[in-house]
DNA sequence: TATTGTGTGTCAGGATGCTGACATGAGTCA
DNA sequence: TGACTCATGTCAGCATCCTGACACACAATA
């Protein structure tokens, strides 16, 4: 009756496991990254803006799971630094959008590459054939609790 | 020579939907947890102390990824509430065990049944003999990346 | 015995992300 | 036209977690 009731062997959880997988991966990326004066927040912004420029703070704030306030903080850092711009004025409502200056692109290019070799190295014991199955199943996993709301 | 040498299409990234689906997890289990008056840290120390009780401050940091600092903020917090105990003087070096209290036990029941609900849910668009394979993947990729540091 | 090293608990300060709130610009509809 | 709704940018305050530092307890060793 009551065997599924609750969170069993922690080594056997998968949502365990998860945030396992996904703290060594923000700690291995924050730690190629600091050498390069840079966050991981920071660099989602500049992978973000490298694939789809002209994103607003709300596009951008979205796209890398923070909110609107968390994003306009560290949009502000980024433009200090002259990685970033913004336009002056809103073009259509109160949206600005942000696109890479020169030097944004090329400390992309340094980080993409460090990220690129971490990503690499934690996939390295997995057989390529599985790489694309991990990926379905995380984007399955994810789907299923975005999809309808998070309650009940 | 350089097809690989950065991160390719966020959509195909295991990295950026290991994120995801992390983030998204702890998204749903924050959401069931706090009509319960629970944060997903407390959480996690009442699910860690359920296993494996009389474990220290250090123990339960290590166990829930957090430092010593931020875990004493917690157990505090649990300790005033009656949810869990901890010897006031130390028994062997400075380390205080910490045990569940009977409203500890009472809490956990009611929280860990609602999280498996949500790890249910997450799972639930997988076939069930996914699951081992699932995890085995996501031990692997975390033990791929703390096994030897992070540089380089 | 005295020294060194490791593990632990805790205080202080700072970085980061969140919720709540408000004003602004654009679209919708009576 | 005017009221309404929605998305956006931003300010303020708060929560959480971090790094740095220090003191203490024990074990190992010269």
């Amino acid at each position: 009756m009551s065997q599924e009731e609750k969170v069993g062997d922690l080594a056997e959880s998968v949502g365990y496991l998860l945030k396992q997988a996904a703290t060594a991966l923000h700690a291995s990326m924050d730690a190629v990254l600091r050498p390069q004066g840079l966050t991981v927040s920071q660099y989602s912004v500049l992978e973000l803006l490298g694939h789809e420029p002209e994103q607003s703070n709300a596009d951008l704030a979205r796209g890398a799971f923070v909110t609107r306030q968390s994003m306009n903080e560290v949009l502000r850092g980024l433009q200090e630094r002259g990685l970033v711009a913004r336009a002056d004025v809103a073009e259509h409502g109160r949206a600005r959008p942000t696109r890479l200056t020169p030097a944004g692109h090329a400390a992309l290019g340094g980080a993409s590459a460090a990220v690129a070799r971490v990503e690499k190295r934690m996939l390295s014991p997995l057989p390529p054939a599985e790489h694309a199955g991990l990926l379905a199943q995380l984007v399955a996993c994810r789907d299923a609790l975005t999809g309808e709301d998070a309650a009940r």
